[in-house]
DNA sequence: ACCAGTCAAGGAAGC
DNA sequence: GCTTCCTTGACTGGT
């Protein structure tokens, strides 16, 4: 069985007022220190009530979900210099974490998370690294407040990014960091393909970076076809397959017409092969709960309700 | 009500 | 070595 995942926003509880809001910093400093802590409190309370209701969703219609990257803007931003406690919702938000942790139990709704582009651990900048090292563990914290295994049940993906040196180098740095980080942290990362040429391909991860630092390895299948290295699709998700201890979550989407062969498509239309794999496959498309439901129609054997 | 410009961040690619 | 782009939705300020 493939169960099917939605990243981050549904577009029809956005419909319905649940929407994800944010902050910037320009904005947080220009206003009274006061009325900044509230209006971040205030908006982030919002982000948790959305995506307490996104699980729900997520429940009800057998989808697994990733949960956005800006649910909590600024708190992990140095200058800003802002923590939890600081809000004055801050009561308020730890009840939305026990609702949270409500859900998932009685739920069972498997949760991911995927941190930005900017967070690197095979950086050559230290501040970077530190940076990273902050916001990974703040995360990971986050989904240890609200229930989450500490395993790859619940996994935070990201890229290795940074090519300075060999493969071996950047890998080796990569893991010393990576030890770096909390226990828990640790044990929920795991590493995606790259769609960019001289970046990590599959092959590169299954071949050098997995046995240097054990981390399992999402097979992404666009990024894969923008970056193939000479791997077959069914070699490559078959090699990433086998890094797994537990269920794979995967990454799914299609080109979006046009001249950019990485840009993501609307609703995907071909037909997806699991190569008999059993996995989690998030889709990562503009139309997201609507693009799931269009393609289980399309496709019944995604459609993991009812049958 | 609407629209265009803006936004914190790292790295790759292009010049 | 410098600039631009990547990518994204939501905010912000001007109309």
């Amino acid at each position: 069985m493939n169960r099917l995942g939605l990243c981050c926003i549904s577009l029809k509880l956005k419909e319905q007022g649940f929407g994800h809001q944010t902050m910037t910093f320009k904005r947080f400093n220009s206003l009274p220190r006061e009325e900044a802590l509230e209006t971040l409190g205030d908006r982030i309370l919002n982000n948790l009530v959305t995506t307490n209701r996104t699980i729900q969703f997520c429940a009800e219609n057998n989808y697994v979900y990733r949960v956005s990257s800006d649910i909590f803007p600024l708190i992990t931003y140095d200058e800003a210099n802002v923590s939890l406690e600081d809000l004055p919702n801050h009561d308020d938000i730890q009840d939305e974490f026990d609702d949270i942790a409500q859900t998932i139990s009685s739920t069972n709704v498997r949760v991911s998370a995927h941190p930005s582009e900017f967070n690197s651990l095979s950086s050559l900048n230290e501040k970077v690294i530190e940076k990273s090292i902050t916001e990974l563990n703040f995360y990971s914290s986050f989904f240890d407040r609200i229930g989450l295994p500490a395993d790859r049940r619940s996994p935070m993906n990201f890229h290795v990014h940074n090519n300075n040196g060999t493969r071996e180098e950047i890998a080796h740095r990569f893991y010393n960091n990576f030890k770096k980080l909390d226990e828990n942290c640790q044990s929920r990362i795991v590493i995606e393909n790259d769609d960019k040429l001289n970046c990590w391909s599959v092959k590169e991860l299954v071949d050098i970076f997995h046995p240097i630092t054990r981390i399992p390895i999402t097979f992404d299948y666009l990024h894969h076809k923008c970056h193939p290295n000479n791997l077959t699709e069914q070699d490559a998700i078959n090699r990433c397959w086998e890094t797994w201890q537990t269920t794979p979550l995967f990454h799914y989407s299609e080109s979006r017409p046009g001249n950019n062969p990485r840009a993501h498509c609307d609703i995907p239309t071909q037909t997806i092969n699991t190569y008999g794999l059993e996995f989690d496959l998030d889709f990562e498309v503009k139309q997201k709960d609507l693009a799931i439901h269009e393609y289980q129609q399309l496709y019944p054997q995604f459609s993991t309700i009812g049958v």
